[in-house]
DNA sequence: TAGATAATTCAATAAATCAAGAGATATTGA
DNA sequence: TCAATATCTCTTGATTTATTGAATTATCTA
């Protein structure tokens, strides 16, 4: 991955809006969710939630499609998982506490 | 790690003069470096440096101590791991192909 | 203490981001 | 086609962020 794409991802993610959304989408797997879905869950209002939505989609954390009248997101894994390499192997040069911290869940604060 | 705390590196992370630091600091290792040193090395004039180096100190990704006329700067691989193990295992509940992602350099773009 | 060095703070400007509501667009079903 | 539903786009104003150069602060050494 690119530092520019990894730099999208992580200001996309730096929204506490935008972080809830990419909890819920986690949590909805493959089914995805629906920008009226979404937004119900993190309290946005709809232009609100399609605004921060499109954002994320523009990253490249999340994709969509259309399903009727509603449009469905979904998580994009291998690029939230890319930008998260990216991050750790690249950036960090595989850090060895750092990874250790990633790694295992209850390892740092 | 609580969600506020990890937006703050996120956004501090996604700013390339700023993760052009991180990574810079993180072949450093313990040793660290000077705030001239870091703004050299990524091509920022020292008021440029100095507003970066504090938007990272602030966050948590960093550290820093006086060393004579110098200020030395150091990352903090616990706070760096947290963030990404916050990511990886609470916001995406350690999902398997973004857990595949992140640990294997080549396994996403 | 005076001068040199390193870093930060300040002021001004430009650009980006966020929130909320109004209105526009797309889709479906009566 | 008309009405209802779901979502998006646009506008406004407020806030935040990034950049530069000048001024300031802290530290060291002759």
């Amino acid at each position: 991955m690119e530092e520019t794409e990894a730099i999208e991802i992580l200001g996309a993610l730096a929204q506490a809006t935008r972080l809830r959304m990419v909890r819920y989408l986690v949590n909805r797997g493959e089914e995805g969710a629906s920008a009226g879905e979404i937004g119900n869950a993190v309290a946005a209002v709809s232009s609100r939630a399609s605004f921060h939505l499109s954002v994320l989609e523009k990253s490249g954390a999340i994709t969509s499609r259309r399903r009727s009248r509603n449009r469905i997101y979904r998580i994009d894994p291998d690029r939230l998982g890319g930008m998260l390499s990216y991050l750790l192997n690249d950036c960090c040069s595989a850090h060895p506490r750092i990874r250790a911290c990633c790694l295992d869940e209850d390892c740092c604060r």
